[in-house]
This record gives structure tokens, C-alpha cells and sequence, in this order.
DNA sequence: TCTGGGGTCCTAGGACCC
DNA sequence: TCTGGGGTCCTAGGACCC
């Protein structure tokens, strides 16, 4: 037998069930059992007995409500469900080094390598179910396949609270009569195109070849989505893998919101992303501005600035002058959401940290005129408590602005 | 049923350079 | 009047995912 080895299922695609909801049914006793949703206007998740009565991340809560009316509602604690996160990815690390998240989560494991020490991939894995239901008290599904792809289709297939192997040289067996929208990248858009040709099923698309695919979806897509359809897929698992943007928006809701408004959550909006920045040790360059209108249409605007930075001072001129450009598009259309994101992100920039830690300078207007506009808007908006003898302080010290002048 | 907040990857055109 | 070829970067938008 040559190289038996590659051919062991040993990718592991570990994904925690309802993760919001089962953090709030670990704290909260009083919520085991029984239809749970977090979130307020929207649902960002929803327990196995909400999920019973058609209860669906991203549905409004309205929605929510007419399906599930017993539904208990309560509101997201992030910080727990990142922490409860940290302590799952604790147990992650120690199964195997091979560890490469890709969402709060869900992590891919690569167990190959361990057999000598840990057993085969499927002991690996119902190991690692047992330690995340004892030390961190929570349900995780695992697929176990020969490629990632395979392995989240498998954990996909087995949720929740289980455990899905597919066996070498069975995968095309397991993964053609699946339904298309089991494929990576196939959402509603491509599922519709699809659709109109009969196609339905993996195995059609298999079928279908990669030359027609391509003719309807674009080659990228269609050789993508003809790989994955035959079960190829060569991406390893990338343990040192990290985000390579941060940002962060805000829904205003519907409604006039006036220029100083809009600004003044700008600013808080900068502020949160250049502090997770530098939290993080990364720098950026390039500064996108994501708005979005009452006709739920939606503009990038963005700019790339001449060095990397986390500071708060610099991104938050550029998002301004982007505001500003979009100023005319806004007074037409009517501006529900607004949100940044600093992109191109490296690592370190230890020189550039160092600048954010300068004492506050206070800036005298005419200088500050604009920002002083916007930060009226925060007053209006938020009162003084965030006010600290007339400055307004953000976490950075390097936004401290008076208020207004007086 | 009116719609949150965080991301990734891909495409395509234009500017610019050699 | 005609007008190469390739590469990179920037910007904008779209699809998709959790």
C-alpha cells in the first residue's frame, strides 16, 4: 500500500450547536428545554427547540414571534460567548497544535499525525466532544473526512450534538445526493442559476462538467464549485491564519439622521475598531466606509493611506473625508447604516503603537469645527457621561476633542 | 417579516509602470 | 490613423458565510 496515510480521514470540522443560545442554556438552568432566542430585533441565534418551530437566524424577531410566541427572548452577552469561545478553542489546542478557526465557533482541526499518541481521528474526535461537554459544558458537532470541505458538510450533516465520519473512498457516495446548497459558496444566487437548469443535487453538478458550469457561473465559480462537487479540495488546515480586517457598523434605523449624527457615530465606530486594532497589535491602510440606504441598497467607499496605522486620529480623518464624499448620496437616499472597516492589516507596527499613547492634545477651533459638530450630535445623543471636563474622551486619548467651543 | 453585526473571497475596470 | 503586453495596486461591488 502506498502512502496510506494521505489517504486517513484526519481534517476534523468542529462547530458548536446554536452557540449563543447553548451558552445562555448552560447559565441560565431555567432555559434548558425550552425554545430559546437571543437577540432583540433579530435573531442571531436560536435554540434546537426554537429551531423545532421554524425559528431561523437572521429572522426578524416579529417572524420569531408569530412561529414561536413561547419562545423565551433574551438579549446577547457577547463577552461570555467570547470567553466560552476562548475556553472551547482552550480544548481545541489541546487535541492537536493544527488548529485553524474560522469563526467564533467553528474550528477546523488537523488530527493526522496523532494517531500513535491519541488513536484514530473518530476516538480523536468523540474525545474532544467529551471534553467540551465537561469542561466547557457545551454541545460541539464534529465531521471527520479526508478534506475540509468534506469534514463541514459531515458536521453540517450530523448536528446537532453528534459526530460524522466519511469514509475514504466513499466521500462522491456520501456527498452526491446532497442538495446543492450543501456546497461552499452556494448561496441564493447561484442556487436560483442553478436551479433553472435542473440542477439540484451535488451529484448534477458533477454531472453537469466543469466547462458548462463555468459558461453559466464564470470560471472562478464554476471550477470552484466543479472541485467541490467531486470531492476535491486542497486547502490544508492553516493554523497561523488570522483576520485581515477589522471593522465594525451600525444600523440607525429608519428616519431623518442629520450630518452630525451620522458623524458622531463615525466617530464611535473609529474608535471601536482602531482599539481592537491595537488590542490585536495589527495596522491597517486601507479605510472603508460602508453605508446603507432606506431602500436597503447599499456603497462602499473606501481609501488606502500611505503607511499602515491603528490610529485613531488618522483613520478617523479618512472615514470623514469618505463621509464627506458621500454626502450628497446620503441627503437623496436617506441613511439607515453606517460602518467602517480597516483593511490590509499586518501584523505588529509596534513603532506606530507607540504614537497612540501621546498625551491628549486639545485642538482649538476652527480647527475642530467639524468634529465639533459631530460631537454635539454625541451629546445630544448620549448626554455628558461620556464627557470629562469638556473633552469628550474616547478610548483613545488621541480623539480627545473638546466638545464644543464655547 | 421589513432586515444585526462580524467577516471572507472574487471580479472587474482604471491608473500606472515597465 | 492606429494603438503591444504584462503586472500590480486601488476602488467598488457582489455573493456568501456564521
Amino acid at each position: 500500500m502506498e502512502s496510506t496515510a494521505q489517504n486517513l480521514a484526519s481534517i476534523m470540522h468542529a462547530d458548536l450547536d446554536s452557540f449563543y443560545a447553548s451558552v445562555e442554556q448552560r447559565d441560565d438552568p431555567r432555559l434548558r428545554g425550552k425554545p430559546v432566542i437571543v437577540g432583540g430585533g433579530v435573531v442571531l441565534a436560536a435554540s434546537y427547540e426554537a429551531k423545532a418551530f421554524g425559528v431561523r437566524t437572521a429572522m426578524s424577531g416579529g417572524q420569531a414571534r408569530a412561529v414561536c410566541p413561547q419562545a423565551i427572548v433574551v438579549p446577547p452577552r457577547m463577552a461570555a460567548y467570547s470567553q466560552a469561545s476562548k475556553d472551547v478553542f482552550d480544548v481545541f489546542h489541546d487535541t492537536t497544535p493544527l488548529v485553524e478557526g474560522i469563526s467564533i465557533d467553528e474550528a477546523f482541526l488537523d488530527v493526522g499525525g496523532l494517531r500513535k499518541i491519541s488513536g484514530s481521528a473518530l476516538e480523536i474526535g468523540e474525545q474532544l466532544r467529551r471534553d467540551v461537554a465537561e469542561q466547557v459544558g457545551l454541545p460541539i458537532t464534529v465531521g471527520i473526512a479526508t478534506t475540509k470541505f468534506l469534514a463541514k458538510v459531515a458536521s453540517a450533516f450530523a448536528k446537532p450534538d453528534g459526530l460524522l465520519l466519511v469514509p475514504p473512498g466513499g466521500e462522491l457516495e456520501f456527498l452526491h445526493p446532497l442538495n446543492i446548497e450543501r456546497l461552499w459558496g452556494v448561496g441564493k444566487v447561484t442556487a436560483e442559476k442553478l436551479h433553472v437548469l435542473d440542477i439540484r443535487t451535488v451529484g448534477d453538478i458533477a454531472a453537469y462538467g466543469e466547462r458548462s458550469l463555468a459558461s453559466v457561473l464564470g470560471k472562478g465559480a464554476g471550477a470552484h464549485l466543479y472541485a467541490l462537487a467531486m470531492g476535491r479540495d486542497p486547502r490544508r488546515v492553516q493554523p497561523g491564519k488570522s483576520r485581515s480586517s477589522i471593522g465594525a457598523q451600525r444600523a440607525l434605523g429608519r428616519g431623518r439622521h442629520d450630518a452630525s449624527e451620522v458623524e458622531a457615530s463615525l466617530i464611535g465606530l473609529v474608535d471601536r475598531v482602531t482599539y481592537r486594532m491595537r488590542g490585536a497589535q495589527r495596522t491597517g491602510r486601507t479605510v472603508m466606509l460602508r453605508l446603507r440606504f432606506a431602500d436597503f441598497t447599499r456603497v462602499t467607499r473606501s481609501h488606502t493611506l500611505d503607511r499602515a496605522t491603528a490610529d485613531t486620529r488618522d483613520i478617523l480623518d479618512a472615514a470623514l473625508e469618505l463621509l464627506r464624499d458621500a454626502a450628497p448620496l446620503i441627503a437623496e437616499k436617506g441613511i439607515t447604516l453606517v460602518g467602517v472597516t480597516v483593511s490590509s492589516i499586518d501584523k505588529g507596527g509596534a513603532e506606530q503603537l507607540e504614537l497612540q499613547f501621546d498625551p491628549p492634545s486639545v485642538r482649538t477651533p476652527p480647527e475642530a469645527s467639524a468634529l465639533d459638530r459631530a460631537l454635539d450630535g454625541v451629546h445630544k445623543k448620549f448626554g455628558s457621561t461620556s464627557l470629562t471636563r469638556g473633552v469628550l474622551l474616547g478610548r483613545d486619548p488621541g480623539i480627545s476633542v473638546p466638545l464644543l467651543p464655547d
